[in-house]
RNA sequence: GACCCCAUCGUCUAGAGGCCUAGGACACCUGGUUUUCAUCCAGGCAACAGGGGUUCGACUCCCCUUGGGGUCGCCA
């Protein structure tokens, strides 16, 4: 049988970090078993489903190269296959209307709140045999709710946590279809998965218990159980659920924030599972390596710096064209009227080792392009009279050069001989004036990029 | 409150009863390389939540306690 997973995310909010592990996981376990990986947009809930939360969604996965099978399917698409369904559950007396208002289903949950019970509706609408229903009111268009059964008890054996059990008395009947007519989450998950074949549902532990009374559903429909794996949270790095401003924002704002995807689905695949001691692997190694039994069962928390190691790994082993094509609009972003694209070339090469974000790596080569001026701190600390002249002879030195790196470095090492100082005597007064910054790689090779034209015309205009 | 899930270094994890003197990675610390910073290299610190069983033997299996998380919507 052909293993088809699906991600299900509804657009509601951001896709955040934690459903894109989920459908990271369910990508690779589909690619694994050379199976269809299915995206299914659950707007059934039109209150809060915007066209803008779908575009983010398709965004992410996008960027991510998480490419599914098949078109994208909405659940509004699939309203009528929906009614019908719940028509034939009637039918079955496997479902009835329910009369009871909102309002006193609140004072119900208060009740029994108070009395320290499970909240649950107590079924006063559930048709039994001898039993007296009372009157339907008119004022009040009823739900749908279906019949889950009194004894027994739903279980499975989930492919991270386990055999897990749950009794049906815990299960109240749920809501498969509001006032309005319209079907609620619950059941259109269960009729899309049976339709589209699902073998295999992936989804986050805030499912699990979801997963018993969509068993009992698809018992009713006579529909076969699919194996389930319920994924542990992610929580934020204080171990408290993410949050807005913690992780839960958009993944696009990873993108946005400076990281490539290679790195975000490398650390995400990461979290949570593991193959032996790897720590770095492709995509491709991903769907090759992915199973069940390496997930792991306890909730994962976010680090950052880890994230960022790793990003600082991709970004190490990019190509520089592919590099100069990400840094290329951060520039012009900065004002950076015109891009040389040797120059960017080499000064990529020249800071690729350094960087764990390709934000602070665009704004640390952007002196390349532009001058950057360095704080009064700086200038405190390397730029005195003596500093100064030094650096006066030096650029007048420079100018005699045929340039090559190799030249360009050889001469500050002659210079700094000649002249009896130590190297970081003139490289640092220099670094301070061309980059604007103590913190650069040789500066003879940035030296060298830069040119002796521009070199020259930043140390005149400092030195006045 | 009820139900469900979870529990190895600060963090992510390896671990399928003897391979464990508990391994790797991030972070941290020390040293080396370096022209500053970073990269890189070498080394170091650091954990089986507690208590009972089962067993010749338990990080691994079972139970309890404790702690954490999730769910209890005409949201998904």
């Amino acid at each position: 049988m052909e293993i088809v997973t699906r991600f299900a995310p509804s657009p509601t909010g951001y896709l955040h970090i934690g459903g894109i592990r989920t459908a990271i996981f369910s990508w690779a376990y589909a690619k694994k078993n050379k199976g269809k990986f299915i995206l299914r947009i659950e707007d059934t809930d039109m209150e809060r489903s915007t066209p803008e939360a779908v575009e983010t969604i398709k965004a992410g996965m996008e960027w991510l190269k998480l490419d599914h099978d098949g078109d994208i399917i909405y659940q509004t698409h699939r309203i009528e296959r929906y009614k019908e369904l719940i028509k034939l559950l009637i039918k079955q007396g496997d479902a009835y209307y329910c009369y009871t208002s909102k309002k006193e289903l609140d004072q119900l949950r208060e009740i029994q709140l108070k009395e320290g019970k499970k909240p649950k509706y107590d079924g006063r609408w559930r048709p039994e045999k001898n039993k007296e229903l009372p009157e339907a009111p008119n004022n009040i268009k009823p739900v749908i709710r279906f019949k889950t059964p009194k004894d027994g008890e739903i279980r499975w054996k989930d492919m991270v946590k386990g055999e897990i059990v749950v009794q049906n008395e815990e299960l109240d009947d749920l809501i498969i279809a509001r006032s309005d007519g319209t079907p609620t989450y619950n059941f259109c998950v269960v009729v899309d998965d049976w339709d589209m074949k699902v073998t295999h549902v992936i989804r986050g532990d805030d499912h699990l218990n979801n997963t018993p009374r969509q068993i009992n559903l698809l018992k009713a429909l006579n529909a076969p159980l699919p194996e389930y794996a319920h994924l542990s949270m992610i929580l934020a790095n204080d171990g408290q659920k993410l949050s807005k401003r913690y992780g839960a924002a958009s993944v696009m704002k990873y993108r946005d924030d400076g990281y490539l995807p290679e790195a975000v689905i490398n650390y995400l695949a990461r979290l949570g599972w593991s193959h032996g001691d790897e720590e770095i692997f492709s995509a491709d190694q991903l769907s090759e390596w992915f199973d069940f039994d390496h997930v792991t069962s306890s909730a994962a928390q976010f680090d950052q710096e880890k994230l960022d190691w790793i990003n600082n790994h991709y970004i190490k082993n990019t190509a520089t064209e592919k590099l100069a094509d990400l840094i290329k609009p951060k520039l012009i972003d900065n004002q950076v009227k015109v891009i040389d694209g040797q120059v960017l070339n080499s000064a990529i090469k020249l800071y690729q080792d350094r960087e764990k974000n390709m934000n602070t790596f665009s704004e640390d080569i952007l002196f390349f392009f532009k001058q950057v001026q360095p704080s009064e701190e700086l200038k405190n600390k390397y730029l005195d009279e003596n500093s100064k002249s030094l650096v006066s002879i030096c650029i007048d030195g420079l100018e005699q050069q045929t340039w090559t790196n190799e030249n360009v470095n050889n001469f500050l090492k002659e210079f700094v001989k000649k002249q009896e100082i130590k190297f970081p005597e003139i490289a640092m007064p220099l670094r301070t004036i061309i980059a604007g910054t103590d913190n650069t790689p040789s500066i003879g090779s940035i030296i060298f990029v830069i040119g002796v034209k521009e070199t020259k015309k930043r140390i005149s205009s400092f030195l006045g």
